[in-house]
RNA sequence: GCGCCGGUCGGAUAGCGGCUAUUCCAGGAGACUGUAAAUCUCCCGCCCAUUGGGCAUCGUUGGUUCGAGUCCAACCCGGCGCA
């Protein structure tokens, strides 16, 4: 079995994911890896950075590899100098991120400022019921479906694989995702039938903000015979539901999951949603927010984020965030003034280290969260957790 | 003293007769959730305002012109060269 499930605190889960390459504690960060490397950092950051599972995206590689380039490819252990646990995305976010979210100027979490929203950009992507057409950057047509992505991913090697799917936007209407739950349905039976390695294998569900088919997807994806199981965007629906729908959604879907297979929240990661996903059964979730939101210079702590590069940090000699045990805190003792300078150099330095730091956050508040868990704790840490963080942020402004 | 350059919003720049004075940096306010993002959006002379409007402004003062940052003159600064 891929998962032991040591604990549970209400319906909050203390687990180990155990791969060929070691095992995941969990509830778990899993850090977002592209192309095949965690953007900015070199392979020597990783461990450091308290990261114990990386997700690399199957569509980014198989377009930079190419066909030779995949058939020569070591593996991405030996690729991203990683020996721990890795998983691959299937490639079927980019269905949305460079379909619909392109076209309609929404992500996957609905915005009522996004409702009724004019097309904003081109949609790069074509969906039928065998697979997915995208527009490269070349102009070029390139098809990808549920074998495909499967074929890549067994070449890439990752230990956790994910069935292709077609996640739906929040401002899809119910028949549209519907459909688009029916063909993720259709591709993870064929996802199973395709694959002939040894890694484990994950399946998606989906639904959107819709109870009956959140439900329905969960207990179909739920009774097949995967390792584990994601749960897909979109969240809210552009109808007036928001973001706390998400919880709601993940209510509906794990109640039907089997309890000793792990569970994945797809691209979910902030401090609230880390908080509201465990303690709804969630065991890990993977999100480009600490390294993206890194990259552009802010910096998150237990009090939120802020914006390293601001005009005030100039001469700011205090740590990212006072009593932080980072690498990048504690034993290059970078203060703020340093990276608000890095930055401003466009030195590489600037987005590597604000990446280190946010990363060992989330990666660090993931080991507090399962501490909680181990002594029943879960849900006053997570209250008070959470009223520190308003309050500290209420004091800042 | 003579000659030659040059003075444009915090800094650097573009503009060389035509109406909204450009761009970059710095500064300010936001955004970012399975990465087509080390990116993107807005503001950045002053005053009101809800869209919008009013008033300034290219070293100074005059002049030429329907119209001047742009042309002319004088002056003031700065740099270089010659005395």
């Amino acid at each position: 079995m891929i998962f032991d499930l040591l604990k549970e605190d209400g319906q909050a889960r203390l687990g180990v994911i155990k791969t060929k390459h070691g095992q995941v504690e969990t509830p778990s960060y899993v850090v977002v890896g592209t192309d095949g490397h965690i953007r900015c950092l070199e392979p020597e950051d990783v461990k450091p950075s308290g990261t114990q599972i990386v997700i690399s995206n199957t569509y980014h590689l198989w377009r930079s590899l190419g066909e030779e380039g995949l058939n020569a490819f070591p593996g991405l252990h030996e690729f991203m100098e990683w020996d721990g646990p890795i998983m691959t995305d299937s490639g079927g976010f980019q269905v949305f991120s460079m379909g619909y979210a392109r076209e309609l100027g929404s992500g996957k979490i609905a915005k009522a400022e996004n409702a009724g929203k004019e097309m904003k950009d081109k949609n790069l992507v074509r969906v039928t019921d065998s697979g997915v057409y995208f527009t490269a950057e070349t102009g070029e047509e390139i098809y990808l479906d549920a074998e495909l992505s499967l074929r890549i991913q067994e070449q890439l090697g990752a230990d956790i694989v994910l069935a292709f799917d077609e996640p739906s936007s929040p401002l899809h209407d119910y028949e549209y995702t519907k459909k688009a739950m029916e063909r993720t349905h259709a591709w993870a039976t064929r996802s199973l039938d395709a694959k002939i390695s040894k890694q484990f294998i994950y399946g998606i569900v989906q639904g959107g903000a819709f109870e009956d088919l959140r439900k329905e997807s969960a207990k179909v994806i739920g009774a097949m015979p995967f390792d584990g199981f994601a749960i897909g965007g979109a969240f809210g629906s552009s109808f007036g539901s928001q973001k706390n729908d998400t919880f709601v959604e993940l209510e509906w879907v794990n109640q039907f999951l089997p309890k000793n297979k792990p569970r994945h929240l797809l691209g979910i990661g902030r401090i609230d949603d880390i908080f509201e996903a465990v303690e709804r059964g969630v065991d890990t979730m993977d999100c480009v927010i600490p390294t993206r939101e890194g990259r552009h210079g802010s910096i998150w702590g237990s009090s939120g984020r802020f914006d390293v590069v601001k005009g005030k940090y100039m001469h700011d000699e205090s740590p990212l965030v006072i009593d932080c045990s980072c690498p990048v805190c504690d034993e290059k003792n970078i203060t703020k003034k340093d990276i608000y300078q890095f930055f401003k150099d466009r030195d590489p330095r600037a987005p590597r280290y604000a990446s280190i730091h946010n990363i060992y956050f989330f990666n660090h508040l993931m080991s507090q969260v399962r501490d909680s868990i181990k002594f029943g704790e879960f849900k006053n840490f997570k209250k008070s957790y959470l009223t520190s963080l308003a309050e500290k942020k209420n004091r800042v402004e």
